[in-house]
DNA sequence: GTGCAAAAGCTAATGCTTTGCTTTAGTTGA
DNA sequence: TCAACTAAAGCAAAGCATTAGCTTTTGCAC
């Protein structure tokens, strides 16, 4: 039985709460599963069942901290809206600490779910720059179009190959989409 | 000073082989770095002084399993070469067993090297295909945007999306990227 | 308000990890 | 070839994260 109120998810909140200001004050390394419990008052064996491990936390706070806080900018056309979107996106996930949260969110994540809420973050932005550019009756691509010509390239660069990545390359991806005949 | 013989690469070897052999016998799960190290005949501190942890030992061996084997497969024209690659790629990739060297790699690999070197991996074959190609006479893209619109798609989906994956998808990305009049 | 069950608390045992020191063995230069 | 030097491995003890069994609390349903 799932209980999402009462204790439990004070608990949850608390937790998380810790794992960002000892992420804040001592820095990454530091963190441990007694000292996460300490700080949000609770006894350690309540983080290993509720968690499994420092590693699957660290996964769903991570995963909360990726989550966009609004929508992407209206800047009245798509070409602007996506390149904008880009350019943004890139910036913060290719920082020290938007690339520690993405691997925080990969690595703890024995099902995936986490990476899957990530990935559909992603889309749900681009959906609505999209949905936008219909609004105006302007030509759009579809999502996933946008996922795999835009997003997946510069995750794959931010995992796989961490130099040479700049606005640049982002605005190159969203010109080479829309300039597709085909799209 | 670097002692890349004797005795440094004897414990190495008998290491990684540890890993292996107990990576098949009792699951991936299992390991510990006690339990290599018996295996390994080493003492445990060993390995915590050469790998710093069990994540970075395991990031070392799949790294090693990620390394293709052969060059790709030569079928006489590009479009057969980059799809026939493709589809084997994503399927060794998309694999229980590949996801896992992946997620590992990635994992224990705090300066990015490792994935660095995954890369490369898919960049050489994909090199080999494309010069092959341009020996032929046809005209061939650049590795670089083999990359993007090939690889990173196909890397994407793998990580942060495991459903809907399939050979289709690894052709589709192919003929996508050859039809472009823009190459 | 009573009963039930999920989740948290508590505590002791286990064993992973770290660390300081010693020993082994590869390398260099006479 | 041998001796000095030093990187790397062995050893052992201390520290601490993790697990597991049991008890207690608390949210939910009747």
């Amino acid at each position: 039985m799932v209980r999402p109120g009462g204790r439990s998810a004070r608990v949850q909140a608390s937790v998380h709460a810790a794992v960002r200001e000892l992420e804040a004050e001592q820095g990454r390394e530091a963190l441990t599963v007694p000292l996460v419990a300490a700080r949000a008052g609770v006894t350690p064996s309540t983080i290993y069942r509720r968690w499994g491990d420092l590693q699957e936390l660290l996964s769903d706070v991570a995963v909360e901290r990726l989550r966009p806080e609004a929508p992407p900018e209206d800047r009245g056309d798509l070409a602007s809206d996506l390149q904008a979107w880009a350019e943004q996106f890139l910036e913060e996930m290719a920082s020290p600490p938007g690339r520690a949260y993405i691997r925080d969110a990969l690595l703890g994540d024995p099902d995936g779910s986490n990476a899957g809420r990530c990935s559909a973050y992603a889309a749900e932005q681009v959906d609505v720059i999209l949905a936008r550019a219909v609004d105006r009756g302007e030509r759009a691509p579809e999502v996933e179009a946008v996922m795999d010509r835009v997003v997946a390239p510069l995750m794959y660069r931010i995992l796989f190959r961490p130099d040479r990545l700049d606005a640049a390359f982002a605005r190159g991806l969203v010109a080479g989409l829309l300039d597709s005949p085909v799209r």
